[in-house]
DNA sequence: GCTTGAGGTTCACGTAACGTCAACGCTTAG
DNA sequence: CTAAGCGTTGACGTTACGTGAACCTCAAGC
């Protein structure tokens, strides 16, 4: 019989662990005196304690291990725990090498470009959206730039109307023509009132954006040139980590151009992808 | 100007988040209504925000985020950083390989012995301790048995003697003859009064047993083939766990055998081991 | 018998990054 | 006028595994 002093440093863990081990019912000493309330521990109980230290080691919860020993499980199902921990380690072991290619990357993003910003991309979930849009074939995104102006003066101030957006409907971006889709996106989609608005020759339709699983998103602020730089640069992103292009991507305008020249537009570039 | 709900929304983040990176200084909002108490968002906080859920994803805390983005640290520190994080994870990743490699080992040795329980070995860091003991050639480890018996009752009842201890100081075991030593631990190294001590033709003598950094120690109960069956699993258990061994072996009597054929006894094994 | 060290219990804290709930104020739409 | 809806603060819970401090009791050696 040990005290829990002896017991303690022969394991060579803390006496206060074998008390919340006593605590949470996962090693009750053989016999305590019901008068001290001493604890005394037999050598065969070090067997024990080992075998609870090994099994902590192999990453299993110790509510596990109480079920495990206490509860006196089958061997069958200890190995299947162990496979489920394995399995775990492996999924994990799997999501933090992604990681290191994540920060590798982006180490090589900071070492390449001194002084421009890496870009920081955003992979986000985003729902089915109501918008009102129109199609348009354009000769260039300024004059994307002038319909958003438009739309923007044609719809009513008090409407539930959110982001202006552009979608790219054709992946290769062709300097000739541009096949885009420009409206906003409605904020409150019980508003049954909105079937079609016409504003000059451009008619506004109501159309659903669809549900995006993995939406790669990053915030560019500048003129259409920055803009058409950030495209490529969201291309080079998803190579370097990994993803393709699964969709149309979109353009999101945060904050309105107040200059002519758009220098001061916010805005986020959102291309659909999927793990390569 | 955004209110925290919208920019909770184009973010994909809760609302609860955003009030709590404001209260812990990570992302303060542009502006806040000091009537209200209401938080306004720019646009171009969203760049911000998307930076900070960037740095989260790579591993970084949002202690370390703070410091890198509020307290505007050099590109070199940040490098710096995602370097060390990096190094952090291929150490994990090292440390979690391990920890598979043993769970294989075990399901192995579950699968392999189905009734005999694999071992549980525990490494651990054993600290120098002084001891009583003698040297001797003895043909069995049954000799080394009675050998401790005498030592017992040679020994005064009352001092602070702690484990008898054989260690084979020859790495082979060989049938023919064992060199041991065999001894008691003291408790309190204080203890002066222990120079020598005889008992018949053997002198115990002071000594100091080496502390050890990786000690794979084990518990078995049984006599002697037991214990002799527990030396050859551990070294099939370290070859199988990628350790050797890297000193000489030792034994703990942590219960002395109440039954001549000893078979209550109950003994550590301790084999320092290094990582192969 | 006295001191001392080891034992006991109980409460609290600590991490990391929020989620959840309660109570309450302000504004607007019906 | 009132209820809905959004905003606020504050406190507590979560998860897992313990550690620390304060305070009390008890066994044992001198």
């Amino acid at each position: 019989m040990f005290t829990v002093g002896e017991f303690a440093q022969l394991a060579r863990v803390s006496k206060r662990l074998l008390r919340y081990y006593d605590e949470i019912d996962l090693l009750k000493p053989a016999h305590t005196d019901s008068a001290t309330g001493y604890r005394y521990y037999t050598a065969e109980q070090m067997a024990h304690l080992n075998r609870i230290l090994v099994l902590k080691d192999l990453g299993l919860s110790l509510d596990q291990i109480r079920r495990m020993l206490v509860d006196r499980v089958s061997t069958d199902e200890l190995q299947g725990m162990l496979l489920l921990k394995k399995a775990e380690i492996e999924q994990m072991l799997r999501s933090e090498l992604q990681r290191i290619r994540k920060i590798e990357a982006r180490l090589h993003a900071i070492h390449s470009m001194e002084e421009d910003q890496p870009l920081d991309v955003v992979i986000k979930q985003i729902p089915s959206q109501q918008a009102l849009s129109v199609h348009a074939v354009l000769p260039s995104f300024t004059d994307a730039l002038a319909m958003h102006r438009l739309i923007q003066h044609a719809l009513p101030a008090r409407g539930d109307y959110g982001l202006s957006f552009t979608i790219c409907r054709d992946a290769e971006i062709i300097d000739q023509n541009l096949i885009l889709e420009i409206g906003k996106l409605i904020d409150t989609p019980k508003s049954s009132h909105t079937p079609v608005r016409v504003s000059e020759s451009v008619k506004l339709s109501l159309r659903e954006l669809p549900a995006v699983e993995a939406m790669a998103t990053t915030i560019v602020t500048g003129g259409l040139d920055v803009i058409h730089a950030g495209y490529s640069k969201m291309g080079l992103w998803a190579q370097a980590n990994g993803y393709h292009l699964s969709g149309m991507p979109r353009e999101m305008m945060l904050k309105a151009a107040a200059t002519p020249d758009g220098s001061d537009l916010v805005t986020e570039i959102q291309f659909p992808v999927e793990q390569a």
